[in-house]
DNA sequence: TTTGGTGCAAACTCTTTGCAGGGTC
DNA sequence: GACCCTGCAAAGAGTTTGCACCAAA
């Protein structure tokens, strides 16, 4: 049963079991590739009909904050979220809405490397993340 | 005379030249780092004061469909602007909102020699933008 | 029973739009 | 003079908040 990841997560983070955060976290990890709330809301509009949005931005909100998902922008775009699984960066189409996600080891260690060596002054970093903007050259 | 470059600027994007956007685009690049449009307008309410939020929005959106200028964004905060001058990173404080560019040629050359070699499928290259987020050691 | 979560609606923030008047070329 | 730009105010989108009710532990 794939709940019991989503259910050990949440009490894991001394949070509640509740059917709507069940519902919102499955929908982020297993369904819709980055949704927006408003994507959240469409989905569980099928199976939970009266799921507010306000309980999806506070529920999110909350998950945010225990780093159970993360947030990411686009340049013209509203908020959206991405279930954690590791380090991983971002493709944005140029020409549409679509983000997907770019896991690359090899790539994270030749930066971790370099700023092993470059020191970026006045500047202490704990992250780094990749937008790489383009073109999909595949249908979806 | 630093307006040279604005009305040239300007004139070469076809732009009837005005002093509010000699004035925004002046904010933009010479005295303020990476601005909200609201910060633009705090700036101007001392210089040109009845330059109105709703043109400083206009002008942005002017300005970035021309190319003249960048929007970048922080992880939970609105638009912020940026000139662009040459290809650069941005480190984002995960203090503050204070966001500075980096600039790093060498970098470039190592991120774009590696996806000369590495192709991602489906998906072809067109930029490609680093957020590094840490914190900022000196003060200001 | 206690604590914290949910639903709803109203409020907020940032941004966009429409339109009349004014400035630039 | 033609065209484009500006200012203002109203509308819009996405998100947050307050509060009474309800569910989980």
């Amino acid at each position: 049963m794939a709940n019991k990841s989503i259910i050990k997560t949440l009490i894991d983070n001394n949070l509640k079991v509740t059917p709507q955060r069940i519902a919102i976290l499955e929908v982020i990890r297993t369904i819709e590739n980055h949704p927006s709330a408003e994507k959240i809301s469409e989905y569980l509009r099928l199976t939970h009909p009266n799921i507010s949005l306000g309980t999806i931005y506070k529920t999110l909100d909350t998950f945010f904050k225990k780093g159970i998902i993360h947030k990411i922008h686009n340049d013209n775009d509203f908020l959206r979220y991405d279930a954690i699984t590791k380090k991983h960066h971002h493709l944005y189409s140029s020409e549409s809405e679509r983000i997907e996600d770019y896991v690359d080891e090899k790539l994270n260690e030749i930066i971790e490397k370099y700023f092993e060596i470059i020191v970026i002054p006045g500047f202490t970093i704990e992250d780094i993340k990749l937008q790489i903007i383009g073109k999909f050259t595949d249908k979806k």
